[in-house]
DNA sequence: TACCAGGCAATAA
DNA sequence: TTATTGCCTGGT
């Protein structure tokens, strides 16, 4: 077992970024949304260590168990595997706090949105996994999303076990996806995407498109490349750039971020000042703004029992 | 019941 | 080149 300082790092905050899909609380009923139950309410700081959440992570052909505690997380894995392994997955040698301070001291709002979220990173993720997991997140909610996945895995993906008997899935291989027949895909309850993942699939298995020659790709010639594929635009695009390809310059615009680019960032974000961080402080007001819509919702209900608008 | 959700591709203008 | 529209499905 390894146990880490909870630097800006926090499992559960990552667990409900929206940038992975097959992280989540143990003990929980499956497909459940990330870290929170609905009925629960926010999330509570565990005050013991006897109160520490557990989460289990399904990446790169393994399952790990991960324990977090008020000041410090714990891997139940082996030293060689976390260096390896989770230690860059994580992206544990990145310093956050300084990515943080490059923040304007006047942007009231970023201040607010990083401190929210300042155990938010962003993860190196498999690149065939993204690809598939953020076409499916089109027109599409977190919670349908992680079921789609979970469906795809265990029907497709090869099942296997831990030492301590926990069985999991492995995420499916482009060659296996490529062989479901659509009818099989749109069972999975893809909708139309079924037909994107059935062609993104045999482009890729078919070396059409080169997921090592894509790894080695800057940024722009890697997102051109991936818009190649059926089903991924700029936004998916830049998506899987950001969360697979660790190019943290990338910018994804979605509909979250759309609305507070206009409230909070009329004159445009300032990319430039922030250059090759923008995708960090880009997650930093999506975490922000989908975990605090439930807040403001409160904020709203005034003393009279009327919504303000 | 109708509409929308963390877009995309096809088609029209 | 830019604007509009259909699309699967589950939730409200």
């Amino acid at each position: 077992m390894i146990s880490v300082a909870k630097e800006n790092f926090s499992i559960r905050q990552i667990c409900d970024s929206g940038q992975c899909f097959r992280l989540r609380k143990l003990n929980q009923p499956a497909h459940e949304t990330g870290s929170i139950k609905k009925e629960e309410g926010r999330w509570k700081e565990p005050k013991e260590a006897a109160e520490a959440e557990r989460y289990g992570l399904t990446a790169f052909g393994r399952f790990l168990e991960i324990e977090e505690r008020q000041n410090e997380i714990t891997f139940h894995c082996e030293e060689e595997e976390f260096e390896q392994i989770w230690k860059g997955y994580f992206d544990l040698e990145e310093d956050y706090g300084k990515i943080i301070a490059l923040i304007d001291e006047k942007d009231d709002y970023l201040l607010r949105a990083a401190a929210f979220g300042s155990g938010v990173r962003i993860l190196r993720q498999d690149l065939w996994e993204m690809i598939v997991s953020f076409i499916i997140s089109q027109q599409n909610n977190i919670k349908r999303i992680r079921k789609c996945i979970d469906y795809l895995c265990e029907r497709y993906g090869e099942k296997r076990k831990t030492q301590s008997g926990i069985v999991y899935y492995d995420f499916p291989t482009p060659k296996a996806l490529s062989d479901v027949s659509l009818e099989d895909l749109y069972a999975c309850n893809l909708g139309y995407r079924s037909r994107y993942i059935h062609e993104t699939a045999v482009s890729i298995a078919s070396g059409q498109v080169d997921l090592k020659a894509l790894r080695a790709m800057a940024y722009e010639e890697a997102k051109t490349e991936l818009m190649k594929l059926h089903g991924v635009g700029v936004k998916v695009a830049e998506c899987i750039c950001l969360f697979a390809l660790h190019q943290t310059q990338a910018f994804p615009v979605d509909t979250h971020i759309h609305k507070v680019l206009a409230k909070q960032y009329p004159e445009g974000f300032p990319v430039q000042r922030y250059k090759g961080y923008e995708g960090t402080l880009q997650q930093y007001i999506f975490y922000y703004d989908i975990m605090s819509v439930s807040e403001e919702s409160m904020l709203a209900y005034s003393t009279n029992g009327e919504w303000r608008s």
